[in-house]
RNA sequence: GGCUGCGUGGCAGAGUGGUCAUGCAGCGGAUUGCAAAUCCGUUAACGCCGGUUCGAUUCCGACCGCAGCCUCCA
């Protein structure tokens, strides 16, 4: 039985989805004005991590993950720039794309620009003022009301008196409290702008959120997930927008995963102190990124360094080494294995916890190493073939074993076999002095040689 | 200042009221021409101080330290 975090109440609890069968998920995507750094890749990958499992346990999911693709940033940066703002968030929603597809996360059911959402966006505004909930201010903004919301701050576990107390904001003097928010902005000269009963202008970011959710996913759906930072105020305002416009609760289950840290420091764009994925790849292999990410249980925090990275290439390394030489059985499925299957789900029912699931694996692993030892084919066949039943769940193994060891640039395939071919020579011959100096010639290339009986394989270090 | 959360062996990271996490690294052995990989064995931890308990790393309280949010951020 899944357990779920939920933030809203702070407690682990048992998942039930609203149609027997069906999860129906929202996760905040990016503001596309820059390259995803290693936070996104951690939300990319935690997401698709729940919506394999979820769809492993019998569930048809329906993943909508939204672009932001207006907004400051994105205005400043394309001023910058000299580009348009569309070919702007194009060319980096393409880039999220080639980043995502490389970590091995699924592509949502769908994608809901903002830009693409404006109407449904005004309906649900005009509804807010219906209702009351918000106001058109003197300077033309939309603001929602926070004092005409008794719930708010159930999210954060915060009270709109503490908030004041702790106001750091200039104070809009079209407000009519410091703590309300803006639901449309009016167009200021030279921004883009639409059409709108109050005048030309462009969305506020919350709103987006709300109503391209319930466009996709209905007024109530099951599970909304987002970076920790989301929490407060964006996930606290898209609750008094969406329970204020609908009338009814809006998510079940709120899931919000830890950040990457670098030297116990968030990793952030206004800290500037990120890596980006595409940066990172370039040194280590995406399955190596995609398994630090999953070391580590998602609401923990994640600290990104070149040991973590270096010990996770190792760890994975392992799984493909015994994974190499074995003729993995394709029809294993885990859920039908009692000794580790049932191991796997209860790790992965306790709130997706990749690192307890990866220690069942190691345990697989062990167990397929002894048995292709022994030669019992058969048992290698059934443990490789549960591995990559397992592998398929967290994303991982998904390389052919040979690319995988091969897939770091360096010399030309031929070169390293001549080299090898060589040696096995010069050891048939006894040639021990020989033998060794091309072996030490070829870790100088960066390649280990493993000699096994009759055959010897190789690997990129 | 307010509100969250965290503090486990050399590193990373699960978990538990009283016998094992696991991985990397280390050490000993098997194997190997020597290695590598693999297997077997092994060392080592629960921030500090009190309390509850027969017994606490695990529950409660104080303290210290760290992080996050309160402003854009995944």
């Amino acid at each position: 039985m899944l357990h779920i975090h939920n933030s809203l109440t702070k407690q682990k609890e048992l998942f039930t989805s609203i149609v027997p069968g069906k999860v129906k998920l929202y996760v905040c995507g990016m503001t596309v004005y820059d390259f995803c750094h290693v936070g996104h890749a951690r939300v990319m990958v935690v997401f698709d991590v729940v919506t394999r499992y979820l769809k492993a346990s019998g569930y048809e999911v329906n993943y909508i993950r939204n672009i932001t693709d207006i907004d400051d940033k994105i205005i400043a940066r394309a001023n910058e720039r000299n580009e348009t703002i569309q070919k702007l968030t194009e060319r980096f929603v393409s880039e999220m794309h080639q980043d995502a597809d490389a970590l091995g996360a699924l592509r949502p059911d769908a994608e809901p620009k903002a830009t693409e959402s404006i109407a449904v966006m005004l309906v649900m505004i005009e509804t807010l003022i219906s209702k009351g909930l918000a106001y058109n201010a003197v300077n033309g903004d939309v603001y929602f009301d926070v004092s005409e919301f008794p719930n708010y701050g159930k999210l954060s576990g915060r009270n709109i008196e503490e908030l004041r107390a702790g106001e750091r904001v200039a104070v809009n003097e079209a407000k009519n409290d410091p703590m309300d928010f803006v639901l449309w902005k009016a167009a200021k000269p030279g921004e883009p702008a639409w059409e709108s009963p109050w005048g030309k202008g462009r969305p506020g970011w919350h709103i987006e959120c709300s109503a391209m959710s319930a466009h996709c996913l209905g007024e109530h759906f099951d599970i909304h997930g987002g970076g920790m930072d989301l929490q407060f105020p964006h996930h606290e305002n898209e609750i008094a927008q969406s329970e204020g416009a609908h009338g009814c609760q809006s998510v079940n289950y709120w899931m919000h995963n830890g950040f990457v840290r670098i030297d116990d420091e968030k990793m952030s764009k206004s800290l500037g102190n990120f890596f980006t994925v595409r940066e990172v790849l370039k040194q280590y292999q995406a399955e190596v990124v995609r398994y630090f990410i999953l070391t580590s249980q998602y609401r923990s925090p994640l600290n990104y360094s070149d040991e973590q990275l270096e010990q996770a290439k190792n760890s994975l390394t392992k799984f493909y080494s015994a994974l190499r030489d074995a003729k993995a059985d394709e029809s294993i499925i885990w859920q039908n294995n009692e000794e580790y299957g049932s191991r796997f789900k209860a790790a992965m029912d306790d709130d997706f916890n990749t690192a307890l699931a990866l220690s069942v694996m190691a345990d697989v692993r062990q167990a397929l190493n002894k048995v292709s030892e022994q030669g019992d084919l058969e048992q290698q066949g059934y443990l490789a073939g549960l591995l990559h039943s397992f592998g398929d769940v967290l994303g991982l193994f998904q390389q052919d074993t040979e690319a995988f060891f091969d897939s770091i640039k360096g010399d030309d395939v031929e070169i390293i076999k001549a080299l090898i071919a060589a040696r096995n020579k010069a050891r048939d011959d006894k040639d021990w002095a020989k033998a060794d100096q091309v072996r030490d010639e070829l870790k100088a290339k960066g390649v280990v040689l493993e000699d096994a009986a009759g055959k010897t394989s190789w690997r990129r270090k």
